[in-house]
DNA sequence: GTGGTCATGTGGTCAGAACCAGTGCTGGCT
DNA sequence: AGCCAGCACTGGTTCTGACCACATGACCAC
């Protein structure tokens, strides 16, 4: 059925990984359909269980297969992989929702941080950070306030830049070489207050999605830290979740 | 420093896991601290490096430990943990949340499905499916409204169960047989309707957390569809994205 | 001091074997 | 016909043992 190299550096288990990988990418192996029992992978490659069993695993961790104890292992149904919990910023958030996304600065300076700015940036006391604040809209009709709060070492000149048209996480990666890794971020149903409800255009005291976010380089540094809020008539937030 | 109990039925690595994670939580192995190498774990617990390395790879998973390749094991910054995205019920998240979880239950019939339901349980149209309307309390306060539709054919006699005092993904465990594999959620702010207002003890049109989940076996079909209402003002939900 | 070598300790990969624990079919008994 | 025990599969757990790849520090030669 194929071979797997031992001339080749990579480890055997990976081989496999990516051979099964392919198949069920390409559509070889279509959804539901059972694979081989591990012990006939084991006899047709030559390898032992050891190695195959890690192959499976790791699919499995990813999602892109399932065991069933006394049955088999099969392919998983492709649509249930998470397209969710992807990190990116509102501009492709909103085009992915087939949206139009826009943005005007509302506010644009270095000034010195607040304490919770402070601790999730893991700066020093008394350090300014760089305070960006725009209303976001979404085929022309505002749909959020953003407050980033951005490490100004990191990225300081981001002071000239036009804001208002480019999205901030694209402006980070071409200009500074900063890409978003990983973000935490704590949801919060709350009343709107009532400067926020007039940007939105809503009634005080609507129901808006708080956002805070903290938005960590691939070196586990955070680099960004931001409040926002959704107007709660207009915005959904999807997240998938995994059993431990 | 501690014994591995063959009697106990669950796997040895299983119980190690656990004891590690133990260490971990109480803070006893402190983030940045190094584990006993796998060699030694095995000559001081007497067991085979296949199981330790079994145990520590699931942590390692679950980003509660991390390997360097030459140096060690090593315990995660708490703080990068993702204890986020986890699939739980509202007993297991309360809990974690150091808060005292209960539920008084408002409603449980078999009766027509509404479409929402036929569609995200993937029923056929017509079939009657389990309701269960349950207020769920924290050390004793209302904090949510949870409305749970369930698979008739999948766990019917849970008509005659205590979920008043037991978690339904314990009971769904134990008696069917039906672990939760993955969930999709929907989360919206809005007012909260005024029924739902007198349960939750809070001024109707109050900002609350809407959330709808698909809950999936293993083996990928949807077993229970999930729509909550939580307090806005005492419940903040925690989410982790992740590059793409 | 600087730079290379090597011993040692770490995790990473892999073989072969054994037994346990679910699932589902089959054949024999009632 | 219907039930149930047994068997042949599946994945799940665990062992012994080996070698590879990487990190580090001690040692030696320059």
């Amino acid at each position: 059925m194929f071979t797997l190299s031992k001339k080749n550096h990579l480890p055997l288990y990976i081989q496999l990984k990516e051979w099964i990988a392919e198949r069920v990418d390409t559509g070889e192996w279509k959804p539901g359909m059972q694979l081989p029992s591990e012990r006939v992978l084991c006899d047709d490659l030559n390898i032992s269980r050891i190695t195959v069993r890690q192959a499976i695993s790791e699919l499995v961790t990813e999602g892109r297969l399932y065991r069933v104890h006394g049955r088999g292992t099969f392919v998983s149904d492709q649509k249930i992989q998470q397209g969710l919990n992807r990190l990116t910023g509102f501009t492709q958030d909103i085009k992915a929702r087939g949206q139009e996304p826009s943005a005007r600065v509302l506010d644009l300076q270095l000034t010195d941080a607040p304490t919770a700015v402070i601790h999730a940036l893991k700066l020093k006391a008394n350090t300014p950070a760089i305070r960006l604040q725009r209303l976001r809209l979404a085929d022309g009709e505002p749909l959020a306030v953003e407050t980033a709060w951005l490490n100004d070492k990191l990225c300081h000149p981001l002071l000239d830049l036009d804001l208002e048209n480019h999205s901030l996480y694209q402006l980070l990666s071409e200009k500074f070489n900063i890409q978003p890794a990983y973000a935490e971020q704590r949801l919060q149903a709350v009343a709107c207050p009532a400067p926020t409800a007039r940007l939105l255009k809503i009634r005080k005291a609507s129901p808006v999605l708080q956002i805070y976010r903290t938005t960590f380089a691939p070196n586990e540094r955070p680099f960004e830290y931001v409040e926002s809020f959704y107007r709660g008539d207009k915005y959904i937030f999807y997240v998938s979740l995994n059993h431990g």
